[in-house]
DNA sequence: ATGTGACTTCGAGTCCGTG
DNA sequence: GCACGGACTCGAAGTCACA
């Protein structure tokens, strides 16, 4: 399994549970909204600074973001 | 703490508890031997890519190199 | 509200070397 | 063996128009 792909799929499951839309998420982060459309879909490579401001912003820590999804 | 600084303090442990110089360290993971002085630095800021690829070179979990780094 | 392609800027990542 | 530097390439960051 990509940490890309924990990642995509952790940004989903954590939005959604948060009731968050993409846009409110990305504003929280304070990323742009497209970017965050782009990690969903693993489209993108981010660097850790980045993995970093998303687990500030929702209070997260690096396995909830990174290590592999609940399976569901 | 910054995720940077987690990264540099256990790559710099890890590598050292398995006897490894930076330059062995970075040919095992597939990085040149200047940018893992500059990881070790907290110079640079990587992409996840090149952290899962640490983590499938040393058989690492997540937190192994990104959690807070064991305080001794 | 989500997704995509295209764009510019700047830094990730490499390669040469030095002390 | 490690830190540091300059010069380089290419891809990540960040944004936009549009569907």
């Amino acid at each position: 399994m990509l940490l890309r792909n924990n990642l995509a799929a952790n940004i989903r499951r954590i939005r959604r549970e948060r009731g968050l839309s993409q846009e409110a998420f990305a504003a929280e982060v304070g990323i742009h909204r497209t970017y965050a459309t782009m990690l969903e879909s693993r489209k993108r490579n981010p660097t850790i600074d980045v993995i970093e401001r998303i687990m500030k912003a929702l209070n997260l820590e690096v396995g909830d973001l990174l290590g592999p999804p609940p399976n569901r």
